[in-house]
DNA sequence: ATGGCCACCGAGGGTGGA
């Protein structure tokens, strides 16, 4: 099973390269974040035509996420149960036994600003509802962008803002680590600077200068079963690119 | 020089992203 997760920043403007990158990578499933279009605007026919069906929990201008998938997805879910919120952050399904669940969690802007004290906030309900979770479906994926680079090798040493890289941030990811989740892209050799997202300004992509933010958390059972993850960051270099790369990963 | 880019909305510059 492949399964990858990609913030695409616009699915309108990025629709081409997601249709081209389904085509030439053929996953499973494929998470998505920052669709920043409604339900009613959702380009289901075409990503139909491609050969895959769509659940979607989106919304205007902001956020939006979904799981495109080749085989049905079950029990399809929306948001975190309990946390009230008008954001369109979550959506989960199960394939094949496996629970996918793809996330865009909150950006925080700046550390203890009110959008900060948000992302800490719909964190801790995350890693709460993910528990349970756990205990109903063992084999689970974290997949989305996270906005959070866990560890200081995930950061290029040009990143001096705080957000992302903070401590409370960190702590909220090893939160998560807490729950039996494992980095799967941690289980392979890896490049050095391995970066997800990177700067449309500054020549970010070209110079390197990224973060790590983008990440598939997966559970014991499938972490024992996980034989590759990588980054593909073909799709940066294109015209018009999203700013964040596909990551996927794959179990036997 | 403390911002440079991109997408959104909506009709121009403001907001948000990371």
């Amino acid at each position: 099973m492949k399964i990858a997760t990609w913030n695409v920043n616009s699915l309108k403007v990025r629709l081409p390269h997601v249709l081209d990158w389904l085509a030439v990578n053929q996953p499973d499933a494929l998470c998505l974040q920052e669709l920043k279009c409604e339900n009613k605007a959702f380009p289901l026919a075409e990503i139909e035509a491609a050969g895959y069906q769509a659940q979607f929990n989106g919304q205007k201008t902001y956020n939006g996420v979904a799981i495109l998938t080749r085989q049905p997805l079950t029990d399809v879910s929306f948001d975190i149960p309990g946390f009230a919120d008008e954001q369109k952050r979550i959506i989960a399904g199960t394939l094949d036994g496996v629970r996918i669940v793809c996330g865009y969690f909150p950006n925080g802007q700046a550390v203890g600003s009110d959008k900060f004290a948000y992302k800490m906030a719909w964190l801790e309900a995350l890693t709460a509802w993910l528990r349970a979770e756990l205990l109903a479906t063992p084999k689970l994926v974290l997949a989305g962008d996270y906005n959070i680079a866990p560890e200081d090798r995930d950061a290029h040493p040009d990143w001096k803002d705080e957000i992302h890289v903070s401590v409370p941030e960190r702590d909220a990811f090893k939160a998560l680590l807490g729950l039996g989740l494992v980095d799967a892209f941690r289980l392979f050799e890896q490049p050095e600077k391995s970066f997800s997202w990177w700067d449309y300004r500054m020549m970010a992509f070209r110079r390197n200068v990224g973060l790590r933010i983008d990440h598939l958390l997966v559970s014991p059972p499938l972490a024992e079963k996980c034989t590759a993850c990588v980054v593909d960051k073909t799709p940066r270099k294109l015209e018009r690119p999203s700013d964040h790369a596909p990551v996927i990963v794959e179990f036997a």
